[in-house]
DNA sequence: AGCGAAATAATAGTAATACTATCACAAACT
DNA sequence: AGTTTGTGATAGTATTACTATTATTTCGCT
């Protein structure tokens, strides 16, 4: 059990660092909560100072606006799933293992060890799930990306592409099936539970299984026969 | 050459039908290219109006808010990638030629037929690559779902699962990997242009060969080896 | 225990946003 | 010619997205 973990992440995410005070963490924690029960439109600074018993002006100190704290829980997620995999894969030497090890963490990044108490990790998951494309789907993109705001899920596509690489060195899209795998846990939990004919698996409340046997299939299907030329 | 084909969309997405008077058509077109310039969250009907030279509650009379137009944008997209593959498919037999032509119909949707003045497919198809998934990603998701929203993403998916089921019909994910193909298509345009180390692929200007190549081979290797079960 | 610095709360204010309402006018239909 | 219908012009309201100022509390240090 990992405690006292600190998340590092891009200092040009906050303005002040949230991790570090108590009122940074109540802002953390309400936020996650806040924009998973109403959604991240509707969301805004007034609301969740009501909702933590904080003011605007307060939290306005620690984020730009709610762009910058959606990217902050987004990336905090990503770097989130980077050392669950670290964690989970340790000493595992056959890279299909890991693989497949990887692909679980990313159905169930939420049922982990939830090791710091101001981050609900479930309820995480289910905001990345609902609004997590949403921190890279902007005008800002480029720039942002110029500052190194979306590192952390460069940093964890990485991770998962280099496993496949060492599984099969010759496959020519490791990045595309590594933040695809990412891509397709989310979108596909969330289409079983609001959208059920754009997907072939069943969820049942927080049971996944169905989405790690279907990224199964679809990974080692490509890796396993990817020197398959179509026709 | 189409002239003159109507989309047909659900009558909930809209106050008055844009495609029947000139200054909804007007709306259409300029909504496209406007987003597409300044983005979906900055974007707003007053501004809209200004760029159009109309007032916004003219706008407003057409369609209740910027994400119901948003929403009619996308389905109008999917309607037209539907008919695209409808046309392109038209008397060929092969179900494998068919899920090619259905890849590269995904993929340059924009370059093809535009048949409508008042809809520039090729911006269109920008703005569903960069804002499109927004349309779904919503608090009231289920209850547009209800509503009929989104039966031309589901028609569209099924359309492309029929084709998977004919070439494979023991293949498990025939839903799944038909939405899969059409959201893959759209972000790995943008990992290539916006975040590049997420994707394999590379895209020059409005070539999107490589996206074709890497769908077709993840399509096909699934399955031409779904037999092929992991460990 | 007492002082200064820093963080937070309280309050207020501004510009922009997301609408709604009203009325006037023009075209189009009857 | 009169009525309906669509659009434009204008105005107004509540909420949002901030910024600024000052008061109060907490914290670190001697």
């Amino acid at each position: 059990m990992a405690i006292g973990i600190k998340i590092t992440l891009n200092e040009g995410l906050y303005l002040r660092d949230p991790q570090e005070t108590a009122l940074g963490q109540r802002i953390l924690k309400h936020s996650i909560l806040l924009i998973d029960e109403i959604g991240f439109e509707p969301f805004n600074f007034k609301k969740l100072a009501v909702h933590m018993n904080s003011t605007e002006a307060s939290v306005y100190r620690y984020f730009e606006n709610k762009h910058m704290l959606l990217l902050y829980l987004v990336s905090w997620y990503w770097e989130w799933v980077s050392y669950l995999i670290d964690f989970n894969t340790m000493n595992i030497e056959d890279p299909e293992r890991r693989l497949k090890i990887i692909v679980r963490t990313l159905a169930y990044a939420s049922k982990e060890n939830p090791a710091i108490e101001y981050v609900n990790e479930s309820i995480l998951h289910r905001l990345i799930i609902s609004e997590g494309t949403k921190a890279y789907h902007t005008k800002s993109v480029d720039k942002e990306n110029r500052e190194g705001f979306f590192t952390n899920y460069k940093k964890l596509s990485e991770k998962i592409a280099e496993v496949i690489k060492e599984l099969r060195p010759e496959f020519p899209y490791p990045h595309t099936l590594a933040s695809n795998l990412f891509e397709m846990a989310n979108n596909h939990i969330y289409f079983a539970q609001h959208l059920p004919s754009l997907t072939d698996v069943v969820v049942k409340g927080e049971d996944f299984d169905e989405v790690v046997t279907m990224l199964e299939h679809f990974a080692f299907s490509i890796l396993h026969c990817s020197a398959v030329k179509a026709k």
